[in-house]
DNA sequence: GTTCCGCATGAATCGATAG
DNA sequence: ACTATCGATTCATGCGGAA
């Protein structure tokens, strides 16, 4: 399995034909959305994404372990002043390929793109689709369990990226900093809508998701050691996540502006670790119950 | 127009029939959704659901004004595991009967129903499906919109207890009491998430939305004087509505149980306001910057 | 060392203009 | 007529510099 925390330079559908049966635990990505324009990046047309999408997915199905899980972060594009059916029919077609669409969770980003038209308001929800293989599968509802109240959410966006990753590692349970404020507090159980900020203020790589993003499905659908990938890696966000939470990744992008960017996000937080690794002993970030 | 401000008992698809083509503003309605108990009321199967309501989308679809608004409030069930697909394949059919699917808001609701699965959390969210006869279609967004966001959570953080309870909108929405009072100026539009309690409190119906949520679209998409239509009126909430926002109102409903509770709640809101109106000398709700 | 304010920056959409 | 490009519109966020 030498593909293993790699970030690998094609096109998703050929790299995955040399991948193995059953053998990825989860699958979190935010493939490039329909495009009009032909020559940007990803550009795909609306009419012509779902059949761009599938063979794709057949690759997805036949990789993904019995018990895991596939979250597709995807939203659908104006064309003609409607809301275009492209992800409605892709639902419907990849339950035929096989797959069980076993929820929808709503990620409302509360500072969507602005902008003022006549007959529609900004668009401040993306869907994440879940797909499984089979009606049983791991998930993990303990390792994202959130005190009462929101007030805590608000905390976790002030800290800085290097913050978080330190604290990761010191307290292990995979909230960040001040572990001590959240402990006595009642926790329960999140729901399906998820609160979270666009990133939009990093220089060096801008990102679609914020890092919180893909952590919180790791969180849930994975333990320490499984392998996560994303075959759209786009600038590697997904492989931090992963990185941080002691998961393995895997990462492709067809894109080389892409393949450097996310290799060298990679290399950057691993060093990191490494970094804090030798200053504390015992690096040991988790992200649930279990012991490593 | 006889049928102008009054609930209809009998199956919405009949009673339509005798309405005029192209005579309704907004059509606002949460029809029962799918459920396999026969017994219940509005019990559908899931996989009879996009036959049962076709024909009635598309007496829906006759007697809307061209300019006029049809938003759907629906969620699909869980069937064996996955999100049942009824409600996207209504979407795909409803296109084909000459419906334009302009948009989809997300109704958050924040005290959705308690509950534990092993392989799903409690869903939070419902979709409003907006549908329109023509590319162009009234909208009033001016009606809608909520203090900005920064600046009022700095004023709001200044305020006393008694008014922050005062205040039920903060979120985002802007639904609660009137903010626009007290907050007056810095004022922005809202974006398709709307943030929204369910009503809890009510003994004589089942779970039904609270009147938020059609006032909103009500003042969003009509003026004073347009007509508003439920044909699934329940216990008459979009009635009240519109009642209380100066707009007409055509209710339908099958149960006669239900035609009675919404009777007597629309009664019931026309006496206040009479009484509001001899209190003093003009009555006059608003939710639009429109002089009625 | 905090807090505060200013500023650039987005998974966007519409309508007009140009090929 | 049909498609490609461009400007105008708009607001939550996080960063950096200043008080």
């Amino acid at each position: 399995m030498e593909y293993i925390n790699q970030i690998i330079q094609g096109d998703c559908e050929e790299v995955l034909k040399q991948f193995p049966d059953d053998s990825i635990d989860l699958i979190f990505t935010s493939p490039p959305y329909a495009d009009q324009r032909k020559s940007t990046y990803g550009g795909i047309k609306p009419d012509d994404y779902v059949d761009w999408f599938l063979p794709k997915a057949e690759q997805f199905l036949r990789v993904l372990k019995p018990t895991g899980t596939f979250i597709l972060n995807i939203k659908e594009r104006v064309v003609n002043g409607e809301r275009h059916t492209y992800v409605i029919e892709l639902i419907l077609k990849m339950r035929k390929q096989g797959w069980l669409w076993t929820e929808e969770f709503m990620w409302h980003k509360k500072n969507s793109y602005p902008g003022k038209w006549p007959n529609r308001f900004r668009d401040s929800w993306e869907r994440l689709l879940q797909f499984n293989k089979h009606k049983k599968f791991n998930m993990y509802q303990d390792a994202v369990m959130v005190p009462v109240g929101d007030w805590a959410q608000d905390r976790l966006a002030n800290l800085s990226e290097t913050d978080k990753i330190r604290d990761e590692s010191r307290v292990g349970s995979g909230f960040g900093k001040n572990i001590s404020n959240w402990l006595g507090r009642d926790m329960v159980y999140p729901n399906n809508v998820i609160h979270m900020a666009t990133e939009c203020g990093n220089r060096n790589h801008s990102a679609a998701f914020p890092v919180e993003l893909p952590s919180w499905f790791i969180k849930l659908f994975t333990q320490r050691g499984d392998i996560v990938l994303d075959p759209f890696i786009g600038s590697g966000t997904t492989a931090v996540a992963a990185i941080e939470l002691g998961r393995n990744y895997v990462g492709i992008d067809i894109s080389d502006e892409y393949y450097y960017l996310s290799h060298e996000r990679t290399s950057g937080i691993q060093m990191q670790l490494l970094e804090i690794k030798s200053e504390r002993g015992t690096y040991n970030p988790n992200g649930t119950a279990q012991s490593g």
